[in-house]
RNA sequence: GGUCCGGUAGCUCAACUGGAUAGAGCAUCAGCCUUCUAAGCUGAGGGUUCGGGGUUCGAGUCCCUGCCGGAUCACCA
């Protein structure tokens, strides 16, 4: 064994040049630069030597000189070095590369730390019930549960949650057209899936107000006054009361559209791959927060006004005064959210914190409220993270559900099954599949290139959603490094094949370039994991896992496998392959996408 | 108007938290299938990193300023 312990080559190295600088400079540098050295010069590690001229009292050239000859001589990894300007390039020996690969071929998660007895509370999702879930939900939900496996990765137990928008005015819009016009229409009726039906009388709804809008104001009636009296939202706004009122005609009719709608988002989540340990319903919810704000009233954390409504004073933290109780004493909307957030943490009193997966229009909103938890002296709201995401427009510009340009989930979905299948045949590679693998390869193929589509680009920002493109599965895509996955595998079953078994690897075997560069990414694997949960962004895992799919297929045209004689030269080129296939599967699974044994 | 994001190749996105000559994919052009899967690989062209100042050995990244786009600032959710 080259390497000390369970020291990754990283660690040896950092170890390595710090003693190298006490030893040179007598003096300690506890923080320096060592990154990937620049694929144009020779080299695997580069040491920025700038910052370190302070201490060596020498130009970066010289220091960089006596840091590369010190390790050359002092240390078993290093076997040469060059110098550019104040960069010192570290040239590594194979036989360091052949532990590493060693390493990670032996460990069956590797990259990922084993259970730390943390956890956390991830929600995604939360959708209202008046209509089914688009493109914008699916953001939501590949994020929040890739999120969730990759803090599962680096050792934490996640519970995932999300809270349903079961009450208000959005749903009694619904349950008012569909009075009006409905016919007692149901899914079975209709053949129509819940949530789209539900849907549908949503947009329904807004149809007959507009109208009615507009009929008032023929009769000279103002905007603001026709908005409040057509009668189509008086009829809503009853139903919404009498739904307070615990009316029972209207709570049935509500659980009874309600209950479409879980059956149909119960379908999509499926498809999509997702699901949740425990849900949370508005309905059940939304009186929570009061007792917690009239607790902090009395404690002196908010204040009453003459009204008789509560307010908390935030303009110290550089926000408003917001309010928390209306003067009749009702909950707003941030009132519910301080309550459910305590219920969670009663729920589930282990967790360390929360992540919201919510989309950006709401910064101001979590600002807010991690700022009242934290007055109220709850110690976990400092770990409260709000998982902000950017807006998915089209090329047409936003998505405006009134403008009847939103992509629906459930069709988008059908269109990227439909489009990887039409590909996968015209490409003849179903061949030999029965009708079922055949089906379940597809909907992988095309659910990966959607996640993939979704999950690359950084959560903070806004994205285009060019359909044309997402249905890609050339290049930068998910199908493309299933692709990868794919051929490895197919390697990996002729060796099985041929009976070579790999165990250890030999240290003296000299190393093709291609087969160095493909081991130095996989080594960064555990970084990428950990820098992924600290950012809350797939966007780095999936970046990751392209550049070594990319990495591979370069050592795959370059290099031959089974034609290659030295034993120990098949050994790691089969070693290499199963690694890279693990990982390929495992930084996958962490972004919510199976991989294919043959495609 | 205040606050917060963002502006990088024709298009969509990266850039290890201040490091080397700013990288990928798509699109365009030119090559590679009798050898482990061509959904692949190789190469070419394509840039004033929105403009202007500043900080320093070094700035796409930090500071100031202007321009453009978005979000938000509800007793809506």
């Amino acid at each position: 064994m080259l390497l000390t312990s369970p020291m990754n080559l990283d660690q040896t190295l950092r170890f390595e040049i710090q003693k190298a600088v006490q030893h040179l400079f007598s003096s300690t540098a506890d923080q320096f630069q060592l990154q990937p050295t620049n694929p144009e010069f020779e080299g695997s590690h580069t040491l920025v030597c700038f910052p370190l001229t302070k201490i060596s009292k020498k130009g970066p050239e010289e220091t960089a000189k006596l840091i590369g000859e010190h390790l050359v001589t002092h240390t078993s990894v290093v076997s040469g070095y060059n110098v550019v300007k104040g960069f010192l390039n570290l040239v590594l020996k194979d036989a360091a590369w052949l532990s590493v690969l060693q390493a990670a071929h032996r460990e069956v998660n590797f990259g990922h730390l084993p259970q730390s007895g943390k956890e956390i509370m991830v929600e995604y999702s939360s959708p209202n019930t008046n209509k089914p879930l688009h493109l914008g939900h699916l953001r939501n939900n590949f994020l929040g549960w890739s999120v969730s496996e990759i803090y599962k990765a680096i050792g934490y137990t996640v519970h995932r949650v999300q809270i349903i928008n079961d009450r208000g005015i959005h749903i009694c819009k619904s349950m008012a057209a569909w009075k009006l016009f409905g016919n007692s229409e149901t899914p079975e009726s209709s053949g129509m899936k819940g949530d789209h039906l539900v849907g549908k009388y949503y947009v329904e709804f807004d149809k007959h107000y507009k109208k009615q809008i507009e009929e008032l104001k023929q009769k000279g009636i103002s905007q603001e006054v026709a908005e409040k009296e057509a009668p189509i939202m008086q009829l809503a706004a009853d139903l919404l009361r009498k739904w307070e009122a615990r009316d029972e005609e209207t709570v049935a009719l509500w659980r009874t559209m309600n209950g479409w709608v879980y059956a149909g988002f119960e379908a999509t989540y499926k498809r999509m791959g997702v699901d949740f340990e425990k849900l949370y319903y508005e309905s059940d919810t939304y009186l929570l927060g009061k007792e917690e704000v009239l607790k902090g009233l009395e404690r002196g954390v908010f204040f009453k006004r003459d009204d008789g409504s509560v307010w908390v004073d935030l303009t110290a933290d550089g926000l408003d005064q917001k309010v928390l109780l209306r003067a009749d004493g009702t909950s707003v909307y941030i009132t519910q959210d301080i309550g459910t957030a305590i219920l969670r943490f009663r729920d589930f009193p282990n967790i360390e914190g929360q992540v919201y997966t919510v989309g950006n229009e709401q910064e101001y909103h979590f600002k807010v409220l991690f700022l009242i938890l934290n007055k109220l002296g709850y110690a976990w709201a400092k770990k409260c993270y709000h998982l902000s995401y950017g807006m998915v427009d089209l090329p047409t510009g936003k998505m405006k559900s009134r403008e009847g340009t939103v992509v629906d989930a459930d069709d988008l979905m059908a269109e990227m099954v439909t489009e990887a299948e039409q590909q996968t045949r015209e490409l003849g590679k179903i061949e030999g599949l029965t009708v079922d693998e055949a089906r379940q390869l597809f909907e992988m193929i095309g659910l990966g290139a959607l996640k993939f589509f979704l999950l690359k680009v950084d959560p903070k920002k806004r994205m285009l959603f060019d359909p044309n493109e997402s249905i890609q599965l050339q290049g930068f895509t998910g199908p493309f490094v299933q692709y990868t996955h794919a051929r490895i595998k197919a390697i990996l079953r002729k060796a099985a094949e041929l009976k070579i078994q790999v165990s250890s690897l030999g240290e003296t075997i000299n190393l093709e370039k291609s087969e160095r560069e493909v081991i130095q990414v996989l080594n960064r694997y555990p970084e990428k994991v950990k820098e992924a949960a600290a950012a809350y962004s797939p966007a780095i895992i999936a970046n990751y896992v392209y550049e070594l799919a990319k990495e591979y297929n370069q050592f795959y045209q370059a290099v031959p496998i089974f034609s290659e004689s030295d034993p120990a030269k098949l050994h790691v080129r089969i070693a290499l392959s199963e690694v890279t296939a693990k990982v390929i599967r495992q930084a996958m699974g962490l972004l919510g996408i199976r991989v294919p044994e043959r495609m």
